[in-house]
DNA sequence: CTCGGGCCGTGACATCCGTCATGCGGAGGT
DNA sequence: ACCTCCGCATGACGGATGTCACGGCCCGAG
């Protein structure tokens, strides 16, 4: 079966494509190190199965894996990713992948999902499964996480209103409510509790 | 010649190992996830080179490079890292790595590296230890460090001095020394500029 | 021994931040 | 038509934060 590999750190790129490569019933076609990249290398190597990263330049694969379910139904697509975040796995869910792993999983687990996505299984981690389940959907309105996430640097207020054409007053108002609504005590605090539920 | 290789993510760690397998002049002869199990397996396992990640629960691989270095200076040392910040190249060399590299890089300079460091010589990234050069070095005091890190996580005044027994005036002067000598205009900010430059 | 520097603290001050009340317009649902 | 939710805004208030000046203790370098 043909694999195509995305992932931006090349160390690990062609480590785990020799990892493939060790199995007989698996080629790995082609490797991309930006997410943007990842929906044209799909369609020109005919790929079965594509294992994408989360975090990469260019674009998520998240988004990647979306294009690449528009572009090319019938392609596989397995997310690979370091943060096993619930809303990473909701999000990657709605983005029709087939699978979801984390790479603090043993390595033999790859080439088992991959088989079994082949199969028309889907493979998800029970324990993030269950967390993605009890957590509810992001509260966070579209501003909201806009604001969260131009604070997350350690911008003032000042910087944020014009970056996003804002008056102070009401980039005061959209942190209070990320705020509340991550039960931070301020604007950090509901930065890092943002992130750990990938709502942001 | 045996290899250790010391790195948290349990596929990024196997599908390294199956990546060394392929040479033949190398050997991994033992593998472990956390940065405090490092020194022992190196004894019992002889061996030549250990790779160690810095990120790692239990200890970072910077300090776990200084206690295999105490306990058996014949093993050579490779640093290898997903962030390339000029301060931890620096605290990788002053705690007696002969080898520093970034996992952006392709796979083939690890094998490369290891052969070079076995040879005698030290492998460094040339832009990265031009970054170091001119940066200088950390220029935050012990307790300047201290407040700052329990800041990072959003912690609020009151948390910090409870956490580090101090009293929270204090604890607003040291922030506020960091926030000068990181040239931030707030502690997030300064946060995340202290992080970029690893002096965190 | 003196001097500088790190460490710890206090007090005062200006500014920033987080909260709340309130208002308006538009989109979408019943 | 009505209600609700989102986006955007203003104004006011208290508390948190950042800055500055100042003092003390201890240690190592000169």
């Amino acid at each position: 079966m043909r694999v195509l590999l995305a992932e931006d750190q090349g160390m690990v790129r062609e480590a785990l494509a020799a990892l493939l490569s060790l199995e007989d019933d698996l080629e790995v076609v082609a490797q991309v190190s930006r997410g943007d990249e990842v929906a044209a290398a799909v369609a020109e190597h005919q790929v079965d199965v594509a294992v994408l990263d989360i975090e990469m330049p260019g674009m998520t694969g998240i988004d990647a894996c979306a294009e690449v379910r528009r572009a090319r139904p019938r392609t596989k697509v397995v997310i690979a990713t370091t943060f096993g975040r619930p809303g990473y796995l909701r999000r990657a869910m709605e983005s029709g992948a087939d699978a979801f792993l984390v790479k603090d999983a043993p390595a033999a687990e790859l080439a088992e999902a991959i088989r079994r996505v082949l199969r028309g299984e889907k493979v998800i981690d029970p324990t993030l499964a269950a967390a993605a389940l009890t957590e509810g959907a992001n509260p966070l309105t579209g501003r909201e996480r806009d604001v969260l996430a131009a604070a997350a640097d350690g911008a003032v207020n000042a910087d944020i209103a014009a970056r996003l054409h804002l008056s102070e007053g009401t980039v005061r108002n959209y942190l209070s409510m990320a705020i509340q609504k991550t039960a931070a005590r301020n604007r950090a605090e509901a930065v890092r509790i943002a992130r750990e539920k990938g709502w942001l």
